[in-house]
DNA sequence: GTTGACAGACCGTCCGGTCGGTATAGTGTC
DNA sequence: GACACTATACCGACCGGACGGTCTGTCAAC
């Protein structure tokens, strides 16, 4: 056959399609059936590879903190050297230059997300793991304490507002918030 | 009989009960049976209060975003007048100093939410609708564009942590936090 | 002929919702 | 005040469908 989407292996398809009913169709839309119907197999050939339904939201939510935790060290990386630089990092990954891309990950992240939460919640454990090592590195960043944080957890409230479509921020909005926030990376006022 | 507990209405009984239920054993575990026996009453007697399952949590949600509303006025109006009034409502709102109430309402908050969200997002709009109110509020509040967003974001960001289990910060890490937003409130450095 | 990668019929359970019944309180009416 | 009627609040057996998981079968490749 000439290759085409489906040429890549049925693990991986049939995550992506786990991944994409929950974003379309929400949680409760996630069967072993349609999962498996969306990655092109069977319900027999999916619980082959995934033994079980918790076993397919172990591997969604494991493939979701490596990427995470790929992403966001690269993001540090890109970042120049020197106190805030895990903070810039932070807010270049929440408020990115293209929307887009930030959306992608924020739907398929938000999808995972709840999905795993749905079932047991035990099953964030890899993300919380990913969590703390974040928030571990922009506590160790040179700014002040508390600065980094918020700005973290201004990143996580929009990640929400997304995730439970409370809002949009337009796009001046989000610059507006980006400027907010960047405020913090800068020393304390002084006293004049 | 002498007026012990359960003198509340049934209606409130299997609200409160429906409420406890997704808090103590998550989303998956409220059923309709399940709300019926933590409120006193069975299956039958719950769908003549709430026809169904759906109706059960448009109550919910109701009451939630009812509450919203009022304890977030109630908030504003306890903070003096001018420029920052919203937005030092909304730290108020997320940090205030008896973490027991916060906590207290940000869990039964949090299980309205999923517990909507997972039947059907559409649910969500009273809570859209206030936080569409909220937002207005802020942006109104005569601070420079974009900074009351980001105290609302932060506040949103630690809402979510708490919603997920995915971290706690530590009675001081949340003072450094309110610190850091804090500084949001003032006018920009000036340029000396 | 053995193994890996599926297919798909089937089963048991669970859950939302229906429905016929019941106890109690209130209301008209003679 | 006895009786019929009605409405309210509730009970709980039952039904139908969906879903997770099991199990047997298939079939190409080595």
């Amino acid at each position: 056959m000439p290759d085409g989407l489906p040429s890549t292996d049925s693990r991986t398809r049939i995550l992506d399609a786990a991944e994409a009913i929950v974003r379309s169709r929400g949680v409760s839309a996630l069967t072993l059936e349609a999962a498996a119907r969306g990655a092109g197999v069977s319900k027999g050939g999916l619980l082959y590879h995934f033994a079980s339904k918790e076993a397919l939201l172990t591997g969604l939510l494991g493939r979701m903190a490596e990427w995470m935790q790929h992403d966001f060290e690269a993001t540090v990386a890109s970042q120049p050297e020197g106190p805030g630089r895990v903070a810039r990092a932070m807010m270049a990954w929440a408020f990115a230059l293209t929307p887009e891309r930030v959306h992608e990950r924020c739907d398929r992240a938000a999808a995972v997300f709840l999905a795993a939460f749905h079932h047991d919640p035990a099953l964030l454990g890899p993300i919380r793991a990913v969590v703390t090592r974040m928030r571990a590195a922009v506590a160790a960043d040179g700014l002040p304490p508390g600065h980094g944080h918020a700005i973290m957890a201004a990143g996580d409230g929009i990640f929400m507002a997304r995730l439970f479509g409370l809002y949009t921020p337009t796009e001046q909005e989000r610059r507006d918030l980006h400027a907010a926030l960047a405020r913090l990376l800068e020393p304390p006022s002084c006293a004049c």
